[in-house]
DNA sequence: TTATAAAATATTGTCGACAATTTAACTTAA
DNA sequence: TTAAGTTAAATTGTCGACAATATTTTATAA
């Protein structure tokens, strides 16, 4: 592990992690002992322990008293119902934006729809835009409680089910997609807005439910 | 602080922090010095660290890198959004109860009213009868991730809020309240359950921060 | 051989100490 | 007296060790 100064110890073994879980060097079920992480990494089993409850916290690893912290075995129903949760906390954060919504706003939302589509734009970048498409129907929510716990989701769903990202969807299909919400954002109407994003989101969640069982 | 077997120090210690935010002995925007609870408690600082993250995650105290845990100053904001989350939660969540609900929780719904009016009924059980009709709405829901996230917000908002849940209102408005929801319920629109329970909290929040600003 | 009990090992929980950093107290200069 | 710089104290971050518990291995008996 690269080591700088002032940046907690902790942080570096989340990140760590983090990354082992996407990697999967740990799987589902696994235990992450923490004498073992500690020797490889070099550090003592305190900022170990910290980042671990951190990330049990976050509800990516499961911890059993006296037995150790284990990896979180993700169900088809943790994935839908991730995905259900992101439409409901969206859907309604999303109603500040017809309140407050400039021209630039929705023309802005336009670009990034476009930007979907375009020949030149790989996989990974498309994620990045939807991200970004994602955070402007939000920039008018002040909610705080609601927005961590959708950062907290959107946290744990990028690092548990990024693989899945892949091949969900054609470029003309995402662009369809968000085009939806747009028009929705500009019909006015709460209950359409809420809607659309919880369908939005639905349907991606049942897609990767579908997809899984079939592998 | 009594000592029992098994249980684990942290868990006793999150209790004591507890009460003492409960009981003002720590005020907002305290800090939370690790080695004072360390002593006046008779453990290590190990034990103490733990309870303070996992009070940290619940969003009930804020750690600063490198100065230190506090307790968070709660605003005005904060509790208006805590009870839009909880109406926004229980809304949705409440939607699983008109498929599956039987006569018996329709039954159950109403006793429990009207225990909220009886005369005998003080504060604390008609709290705690509210807490059972919420829950009793919620018994058919299955989504893990928002119902983890109700739990938290209610943990703490229960700790944060105790006080202020003494007269916000009447015996008869409690119930006038809690029976709009049952015919929400009964109506089976989702439209209506959804609006209803969050105008539910909506009104208690604006209540509570009113409450407030005058004094 | 299989099942049970005992011993050995591994792992988490807790502790006290030191290091790094922040905060408070003190000094000095204007 | 006040402001800035310096020193001392307090506080969090990290460490290695021991205690309590859980798991695995070995030994024993049927």
């Amino acid at each position: 592990m690269t080591d700088s100064i002032k940046e907690p110890l902790k942080d570096k073994i989340i990140e760590h992690i983090y990354n082992a879980i996407v990697n999967e060097e740990f799987k589902g079920g696994d235990q992450i002992k923490e004498l073992h992480l500690a020797n490889s990494l070099n550090v003592s089993r305190a900022p170990i322990r910290e980042a671990l409850s951190e990330l049990v916290s976050l509800g990516i690893l499961e911890q059993k008293t006296r037995k150790g912290v284990f990896v979180k075995e993700i169900t088809s129903k943790d994935i839908f119902d991730t995905y259900e949760s992101k439409g409901i906390l969206e859907g309604f954060l999303a109603l500040e934006f017809i309140l407050r919504a400039s021209k630039e706003d929705f023309k802005k939302l336009y670009e990034y729809v476009d930007e979907m589509s375009i020949e030149t734009s790989d996989r990974k970048k498309i994620v990045k835009i939807g991200e970004l498409f994602h955070k402007t129907t939000l920039k008018y929510s002040k909610n705080r409680t609601l927005l961590d716990f959708l950062e907290k989701i959107n946290k744990k769903s990028q690092i548990l089910f990024y693989k899945n990202w892949a091949k969900l969807y054609s470029k003309e299909e995402v662009k369809q997609r968000h085009l939806k919400i747009i028009k929705a954002l500009e019909s006015q109407s709460k209950t359409l807005i809420e809607s659309t994003i919880r369908e939005h989101y639905f349907e991606t969640g049942t897609k990767i439910v579908l997809l899984r069982e079939v592998k």
